[in-house]
DNA sequence: TGACATTATATCATATATGATATATAGAAT
DNA sequence: ATTCTATATATCATATATGATATAATGTCA
């Protein structure tokens, strides 16, 4: 499984989709989550377990109907030995 | 005023300071919105106006005593012009 | 120093996120 | 088709964020 699997799962529904690019940092979010998640090739409920979460809550973040704190994608990223970086980018060029 | 004065402000309390370093990416949040505000050469109240917010809560924010979600991040960063980039970095190199 | 401006702290009601559990639905394997 | 696994949806209690207001403390300037 790859990027495709994950893509699939991004466009599954239409709808969402396009909600989401919408809401960009959201989708930024779930893009890498799901990523992450594909990569290790683990299930919704392994991911769960590994930053701490249950498996429904998982799928509800991937299908972005979440509104997660700071302190919980902190949370996440320390579980996934991975560095939050958050930043508010000028959009002059 | 330059960057000087919102370090000034950061380290006003070096306990403070001490727990913001630990929390990193809150730290990266409070920089930035310092440095924006001082930046654009506002007070706290005019900031509050600008994020649609009030003046004792920018200060709270800037305390680090606040645990904005990525709803209010989002809010944040369009009031300011700016585009929130939220990203989980691989430690490895 | 005093007046005023700015920032910090406290408090509160309401909205909503968190964490948990049950169950429905979809997918995979045989 | 059946069984099992994975994911999606619903629900709920509790914790906490949001938004608002009042007031205290600190800073600025004449």
């Amino acid at each position: 499984m790859e990027w495709k699997e994950a893509k699939k799962i991004i466009n599954r529904d239409p709808e969402v989709l396009r909600e989401l690019k919408n809401l960009e940092p959201e989708y930024q979010i779930i893009k890498q989550l799901i990523s992450l998640r594909i990569e290790k090739k683990i299930t919704q409920k392994e991911f769960a377990v590994l930053i701490g979460d249950s498996q429904p809550n998982i799928s509800r973040l991937e299908s972005g109907n979440y509104n997660p704190t700071l302190a919980k994608l902190k949370k996440m990223s320390d579980c996934l030995d991975r560095k939050l970086e958050i930043r508010f980018i000028s959009k002059t060029r």
